[in-house]
Order: structure tokens, then sequence, then C-alpha cells
DNA sequence: TGGAAATAGTTTCCCGGTTGACAATTTTGA
DNA sequence: TCAAAATTGTCAACCGGGAAACTATTTCCA
């Protein structure tokens, strides 16, 4: 039979393995849930990152606030638009698109956002106040690296 | 133009998102370090498996434990063996597969685990060993619901 | 000033994963 | 006991996202 490989775990290991699995469990939950919109959690995120914006923004802020590539910044935009959520205008630089919401995006926005922090509290319900905050700091040392 | 919805989020939200945004950056380089062996992150999760466990285990148990789709573990699985890393074998309730490692695929754990917990180790350097465990026991709490 | 390099957006192709349907088999319970 | 329900593995179709190639445009700098 195979010999196989003992190994104890580090601390660090465990962390991460854990980190990477609630991570992932919140994707799906997210994403289950937008898709009562017909949304992505990631298209959720451009409506979100706009309606954040005094200014309309291009495409390419758009992708580098949320971490995704161009490429798919465009099909993102592209279904937001055909919903009427948002509008492409023309730039003096007439390379980029700038994305603003429209009335209606705004609107949806307004309706749904609320769900969408009590899922998030609801989500974080099992830590006390102090422990979320201290999990937010931990988190942010491990984002600059 | 637009009236934008003005919030300021929850300490609970920021957390989330940030959890989110880790893990997903996690994912990615996870993904992208195991790609020098031709495999993914969840490949290497299978043989990780196999590894720990004392018995051949079917494939749906295999599923079960790293939250993946009976589907995808077929394919998973119809890698490995074909990379001569795993093997599939008969089972009394001949509804099932049992997959166990083989010594090959023992042996490339063996050798490549060293890399891997490396790669763990110097993931998490950011935060000294206790809070490391702070961050395990508090995600702890966010999966158990 | 003019040509090289950088940037923005789009399109095409690919990849990993899920869903849903399916056949084979086993378990359940009336 | 035996038909209905559940379980397992597989396959086909689909879906979201990334990489690379391409065009258009702008910036850089020798």
């Amino acid at each position: 039979m195979t010999k196989k490989v003992k190994i104890t775990p580090s601390v660090a290991e465990q962390a991460l393995i854990r980190l990477m699995r609630v991570g992932d469990r919140l994707w799906r939950k997210s994403d289950e849930r937008f898709s009562q919109w017909g949304l992505t959690d990631n298209h959720y995120n451009v409506l979100r990152i706009l309606n954040g914006a005094s200014d309309p923004i291009s495409q390419a802020e758009i992708g580098r606030k949320m971490l995704s590539s161009r490429a798919n910044v465009t099909k993102l935009v592209d279904l937001l638009e055909q919903r009427k959520f948002v509008k492409r205008l023309a730039c003096s630089d007439r390379r980029v698109n700038l994305v603003e919401l429209t009335d209606e995006g705004a609107k949806f926005i307004e309706e749904t956002l609320p769900m969408v922090i009590g899922m998030a509290n609801e989500e974080m319900k099992p830590l006390t106040r102090d422990e979320q905050k201290t999990l937010f700091v931990l988190l942010g040392k491990l984002l600059e690296e």
C-alpha cells in the first residue's frame, strides 16, 4: 500500500485554508442571492462602485477597483447597460468609455441595498462587533503585502 | 443627474467585503502556483484528502469534503487517474468508485508538500503567530452557522 | 516633431465549475 | 416483498471569468 506523508499543519496553513474556505462560501452565497435579480455579485459590485463615485468613471477604472479584467468589465457593463441600469458616455479621451449610473440604476440600488447590507450583517452575526473589527484589521494586514 | 444612495457601511459589511476580497486573492495565487504542475488547487486538494484518509474513499465523499459537485469530482479524478496519481477501485456497493492514492501520487505529495506549506507560511507572514491563531478562531465562528 | 510605447475597449477562444438529465444500483417503508 | 425513493457516477450543455490578439487613440521622449 501507499505510504502516506504525515504532516501536522502549521497554524499559518490552517488559518489560510480556513480563510479560503470561508471566502469561497461567502462568494457562493452572495452569487446565489444576487441571482434573484438576474445579476452576478460582480454586476452588483459595478453598480455600487458607480454609486459611490461622485463622477462617471472609465471601465478600466472599474476593473481596477474590483480586481476584474478589462475584458470582463466590458461584459458586465454590456449587461447592465442593456438592463438600463447604466449608461456609457463619450469622453474627451476617445479611447475611454465613461460609465454612469442611470436614475433607474440608482433606484435599483436604493431599493436593494438595505437587503444586501442586511445579508452582510446576518452573515457576520456569529461575531461580536469587536471581533468583526479585529477580523477587519487582521485581514487588512494580509492585503498589503 | 442621478441621486446617489448614501450609505456608511457597517463594520460587519466592511469585514465581509474584505474577507471575500482576501479569499479571492488567495484562491488566485494558489491556482497560479499549482499550475506549475499542471494541476488546479482542487486537484491538489483531492490528493491531500486522499493522503489524509486512512482508507480509499468514494468520489461522493471527496466532493462532500471539498464542497465540490459530484460531476466535478469525476473530472478531477479523471485527470489524476490519467496522471497515475490515483486509482479507482471497485466497491461492494456497485454504485461507488473508491479512490486511492497510488505510490506515485504519494510520492508527488511528499515532494511537493513542503513547498506548498512554505507558500502558506509566506502568505501569512504579515501576521504574528498569535494573530494567525486569532484569525483562525474568528473564522471558525463564521463556519458554524 | 514624429515614431515608439502605453492605454482603453472589444472580440475570440479557452478553462474550470455547476446544473440537470440519465442509468445503474441500493435503501426504504407500506 | 416489492415498488418508490434515494444515492452514485457520468455526460452534455451552459456560464462566468481570464488571456491573448486586435484596433483606435493618446502619451512619451529622442
